[in-house]
DNA sequence: GTTGTGACTTTTT
DNA sequence: GAAAAAGCCACAA
């Protein structure tokens, strides 16, 4: 029984994990997304820790954009798990700007009701 | 069922 | 402006 389940979208099923994932591959190319946004947009705006955890446990496969998910600072958090590397890397592949600190979030921060196209401003 | 922890965020000193 | 501390939620043991 879940008498406040039906608070959530029911268009995102299963629990927190599972929304932290759908909003992570909602993510477009070229575009960066916060902690406290996707977990937000899953539900729980003070889960930001959490959804680190989801995306360490779900692993660097299953196709799944994690690399795009950063810091409210716009920086990398994925050093301390020894991830960094790799997803500076693959920020750069999708022609994001990675520098000293990190991403422009200015610039790359994806806007959920918008479609807005970066680099352009 | 309780305890501990973390890929964070925000507020305060 | 920078550093430190507290708060917060969900998952694992």
């Amino acid at each position: 029984m879940t008498p406040h389940a039906d608070e959530l979208p029911p268009k995102i099923a299963g629990g927190f994990r599972e929304r932290v994932l759908a909003v992570v591959r909602a993510i477009p190319y070229g575009r960066v997304a916060t902690y406290g946004q996707v977990a937000l947009l899953a539900g729980a705006p003070r889960a930001a820790r959490q959804v680190g955890g989801v995306l360490h446990r779900s692993g660097t496969e299953g196709g799944l954009p994690w690399h795009r998910v950063i810091n409210a600072a716009g920086g990398i958090s994925t050093y301390k798990v020894g991830a960094g590397a790799l997803q500076e890397a693959l920020l750069r592949a999708e022609g994001i700007e990675v520098g000293p600190d990190g991403v422009e979030l200015a610039r790359y921060l994806w806007r959920p009701e918008e479609t807005e196209e970066p680099g352009v401003g």
